[in-house]
DNA sequence: CCGAGCTTGTGCACAAGTTCACAAGCGTGT
DNA sequence: ACACGCTTGTGAACTTGTGCACAAGCTCGG
């Protein structure tokens, strides 16, 4: 009913998919009401912070009875985007470009892998996860086939750009670096990444300096 | 000379490590002095930003020169506790377990792998990465074996808490949990958590809503 | 020995994110 | 019809993080 338009800080946003793997999950167990304190508790977060995220969607819960699960599951959906599935296209087929090919969590939450391609000759045509390796020039057709995808850089530090620049030049507008580079993409590409060993360091360095360690200070 | 004990921020935790990775590829390439400016490009950051979180280490550098980076290289080194290699144990020995075993970003970047465990006794004894996979009840053997050891949780999420409790009793103070579900331990024992689905969904909310889209907030 | 040209380190103002605390509103029972 | 208990939605205080702008300090040339 109303203009709902409020922008969605990015703190928020980065719990979103946190909140909708939880609806999902009482959704499941035919659970069809649930408070924000409820839901906090299974977020590991703070009420008062559950109820303004979700104030941001627009979406509105009952007072004195909490949010309706199944409606807020659709509005959840809604405002991630993920009411279809996005195809995945992985660039590299070394070990964790077949890593994450395998990896089944993907296609079980939306994110069904679409191709797998790899530059170096000797790799195309193996097979990885369900698929067979691609060339790199086969890229930009198979964009194209599979249209809204996201694009995977799992190559070594020093092609990342390089691919991110065929990527973009290929039609895909979001892309997720597991390359531990710098990648940077125009203006409304849609960049993320991830560094598994820069993960490693962070607990390092809170283990280094436990004393009064606040390392989960991530998101869990 | 002085007290250095400042609390370093966990925003400035978090761009250690990105730091440091520069670092190793400016040593790499000879390279012996490095301004704030030019580290604030590679690492695509602020330069003031640079400088307030170097400023956290103690570490100095010269005015009207910029910082030596052997001598930045063994601060970050010794603030982030990664002057020595942490073992890794791997919990899980499914497709994700597989495949983080057997990704070499991490040996290279000072997180050998020293185990792979799994309750599945079909799965014990096949070897994965390096090494064999062994059984759960080998754990706490060989956090023993390996200590200081970070443990990585690979397993499906309904038994993460199961695992993460495990981990704990064996002695493991770092986790890294990749299973999609929330973990909580102790105080004093460092958690993080990675979820790859999550990371995909958040780009997904950044492309329905590109008009405005700052997706590239992550950090990199 | 001094001045010019850089670059660091940091005080300060601002922006973003978090948490508290409470009024507003819903539902149930009497 | 009304009062009571519960839960939401949000203003406001507070904490954390960011970025500007500039004084302090180093080096080199003359």
């Amino acid at each position: 009913m109303d203009g709902h338009a409020r922008r969605i800080p990015d703190a928020t946003v980065a719990r979103l998919p946190e909140y909708l793997r939880i609806l999902v999950e009482l959704a499941e167990q035919r659970i069809g009401t649930v408070s924000s304190e409820r839901l906090a508790e299974l977020a590991g977060v703070n009420a008062a912070k559950v109820r303004k995220d979700l104030s941001y969607l627009g979406t509105y819960g009952t007072r004195g009875v909490g949010y309706d699960v199944d409606y807020l599951l659709f509005q959840m959906r809604q405002a991630l985007g993920v009411t279809q599935d996005w195809p995945v296209v992985v660039v590299g087929a070394g070990n964790l470009g077949r890593a994450l090919a395998n990896y089944a969590g993907f296609s079980d939450r939306g994110f069904p892998l679409a191709a797998v391609v790899d530059v170096d000759d000797a790799k195309v045509g193996t097979t990885v996860g369900e698929v067979a390796v691609r060339p790199m020039s086969d890229l930009a057709e198979l964009v194209r086939a599979n249209q809204p995808v996201i694009g995977v850089i799992a190559t070594p530090g020093p092609v990342a750009q390089l691919v991110a620049d065929q990527l973009v030049a290929a039609g895909v507008t979001a892309i997720l670096n597991f390359a531990p580079a710098l990648v940077s993409v125009p203006p409304n590409i849609s960049l993320r990444k991830v560094d598994l060993a820069l993960e490693l360091q962070i607990l390092s360095f809170y283990q280094s300096h436990r004393e009064s360690g606040s390392a989960s200070r991530s998101w869990a």
